[in-house]
RNA sequence: UGCCCGAUGGUGUAACGGUAGCACAGCAGACUCUGGAUCUGUUUGUCAUGGUUCAAAUCCAUGUCGGGCAGCCA
């Protein structure tokens, strides 16, 4: 049943469509299915990224609309390159996308929890069926879940691989890496059959068990299943289901020393977890007849899921692979896994991005078969808009000159209301301390403007925000002529509510009182790369942007000093701000999520 | 020169044989104590050629272009 009235961000959309729910919807109407059970496996060989939230979206989503559940699961088959930081970074990340949207759609199992052997239509089987952490009842009777791991289910996959044996569709094979390869064949050519292809079941079954208990080196023999060496399709030339790695597995640690490979180990795991849909990206469709094959070929009593590709994808001025990722974070060109100019969930997180704008964005771009480039614009507008709607908005200077309001008594101060959130009322307002000197932005005055510049002048005037007007009277210079110090004088009946306060006057811009001023770190964030694509060629590391973090003083109203990691500010006039971890009681530091448009900027740019 | 997949404005997507729509970007304007937000208007598109059909973005054929596949990675 699909249901109409769910959203994907908590705001008002129309459930999304796409040729995979399509699908879905099909099945479900069809009766091939009761229930729709998706499932998100990465790999926890690095920290997952936006492309990774994308696919978090559908799976989610999908179990979120239909009614059905989404599995987190570990694709932990490969022990050489996996660890417990990245299935904990990937446990946090999920929790924190989907949280208040799909909690109540995360499966996962009791801690330590195995998959039950059962018995159907008379034939040994195995299942391990999800628990989701809300509809368990008081927490003192809960157990502890964790999240589904392909490893936990080594000794299911083995069974199967014997019964593959069994069955004349598997056997042992004594070809070294290399020739493995000479015998595959390319493409265009055929392979050709491995010497040991036709051992018998006897022999295959005692040398699996043999490699099983290490008797065997790294690399020495493999289990392979025996399909087709001329097949068209490279993956169906009798692959790799096993190989020998005498190496710790970071969930198992040393029980075994042989694993499976993808391939054999991912659909397996699908039909344990009794997944229905199985969900991932373009380049495993040419696996797809290989998935199909060691399902139909174990004779399994359930019903079998099925696989369906998507597009991953690319976003622009970044990149996404992992293995990049890594390399950047291991040579310190990023601070890590974290930074917040990086596109993992855990950078976007710190840098400030909401889970519902990272959802909507993931709405916005949909599903499809078709390998396109996303333009940023698209995430940026979903951060903007989140961010619009939520973010109180704050006085800070990031660039200060001082001005001196030469007919304001020295020594007054007065407390000016200023609004928390115009998109908002009920976030009400507050007081904005004012005096005779202030900071206002190097960027709002300009001694000689160009054409169409409304801001602080020469002679001219311009409204501070919440404040007065004021009119350039002084332009004071060091020796080196540079500006220290505008002196002004304030229209003093111009404050909001006075009498000239309604005065047109063109610009308005932002201050902070001086002598009130909090101090503060601002990590102002650029694009990464300098190019859209970054990845399509060269070195990617050659296009990295070196302006792409600059770090600011900044002049801040006071009611910042209260700054909490869960809220967002808008700096007036600048962009979206959030507190970095990296803040201290009395020493706030703040990430720059992303500017404000600025069609001035834009326009300036221009001429 | 093998197999699989794809192609709709600048970008990303919708239209499921019957008016090519939406979002972002762009442009123009209105409004504004944020050059923000909001509102209005607007430019630009079915890869090509045939075929089927009263009717094709949609079905078929061929071609072109793009992506993927030759790890004991996932």
């Amino acid at each position: 049943m699909t249901d109409q009235n769910n959203t994907v961000a908590g705001a008002a959309a129309p459930a999304p469509s796409d040729f995979i729910r399509d699908i879905v919807a099909a099945d479900l109407a069809a009766g091939r299915h009761t229930k729709v059970h998706t499932r998100f496996p990465p790999e926890p060989n690095g920290y997952l990224h936006i492309g990774h939230a994308k696919s978090i979206c559908l799976n989610f989503g999908i179990a979120h609309e239909f009614g059905g559940l989404c599995n987190l699961r570990m694709d932990d088959t490969n022990p050489a390159k996996e660890d417990v930081e990245y299935v904990e970074s990937i446990i946090q990340d999920v929790k924190w996308l989907i949280g208040g949207w799909a909690d109540d759609k995360l499966g996962l199992k009791p801690k330590g929890q195995m998959p039950e052997t059962q018995s159907v239509n008379g034939k040994t089987d195995f299942h391990l069926a999800a628990v989701v952490p809300s509809t368990l009842g008081p927490r003192s009777s809960t157990p502890d879940l964790e999240p589904f791991f392909a490893s936990d289910y080594f000794d299911q996959i083995f069974q199967f691989a014997l019964q593959l044996v069994r069955l004349g569709k598997a056997y042992v094979c004594d070809l070294s890496p290399g020739d493995t390869d000479t015998y595959r064949g390319s493409p265009d050519r055929p392979g050709q059959d491995s010497p040991f292809r036709d051992r018998g079941v006897e022999e295959n079954l005692d040398l699996f068990l043999r490699m099983k208990n290490g008797e065997f080196p790294d690399g020495a023999r493999t289990l392979r299943a025996k399909i087709d060496m001329a097949s068209p399709n490279i993956w169906l030339r009798d692959p790799v289901l096993y190989r020998i790695r005498h190496s710790e597995h970071h969930h198992t640690g040393n029980k075994w020393c042989v694993y499976p490979m993808y391939d054999f180990a991912h659909c397996l795991s699908d039909y344990i977890e009794g997944i229905t849909h199985s969900i991932c990206t373009l380049e495993f469709e040419v696996h797809r007849p290989l998935y199909d094959w060691i399902l139909e070929s174990l004779h399994l009593p359930r019903p079998l899921p099925h696989q369906f590709e998507f597009a991953r994808l690319s976003l622009g001025y970044t990149i996404m692979s992992k293995r990049k990722l890594l390399q950047l974070v291991n040579e310190h060109l990023v601070t890590g896994w974290d930074d917040p100019r990086l596109p993992t969930i855990s950078g976007l997180r710190r840098r400030g991005v909401t889970p519902e704008a990272l959802r909507a964005f993931a709405y916005h771009i949909g599903i499809t078969k078709y390998n396109g480039l996303t333009d940023v614009a698209v995430l940026e507008h979903a951060i903007r808009e989140d961010l619009n709607m939520r973010a109180l908005r704050r006085l800070a200077v990031l660039r200060p000159i001082k001005v001196v309001i030469t007919n304001y008594p020295e020594g007054q101060t007065e407390e000016l209301d200023a609004v928390n959130n115009p998109e908002n009322s009920a976030a009400g307002t507050r007081k904005v301390p004012f005096s005779r000197t202030l900071f206002i932005e190097q960027d709002d005055f300009k001694e000689t403007p160009p054409p169409k510049y409304f801001r602080l002048r020469p002679g001219g005037e311009v409204r501070l925000k919440y404040a007065y007007i004021i009119q350039c009277d002084e332009v004071v210079k060091d020796a080196a002529g540079h500006i220290t110090e505008l002196r002004c004088t304030a229209d003093l009946g111009s404050k909001t509510g006075g009498p000239t306060a309604s005065r047109k006057v063109k610009g308005t811009i932002h201050w902070v009182s001086a002598a009130h001023a909090l101090d503060a770190e601002v990590r102002l964030y650029d694009r990464l790369f300098t190019v859209p694509e970054p990845d399509a060629g060269g070195d990617f590391k050659s296009f990295l942007n070196p302006h792409s973090l600059e770090v600011v003083t900044a002049k801040c109203e006071p009611s910042l000093k209260d700054a909490q990691p869960t809220e967002r500010y808008q700096f007036e006039r600048l962009g979206y701000f959030a507190l970095d971890a990296d803040a201290r009681p009395g020493q706030p530091v703040f990430n720059r999520t992303i500017t404000l448009k600025d069609t001035w900027a834009k326009a300036a740019q221009k001429t």
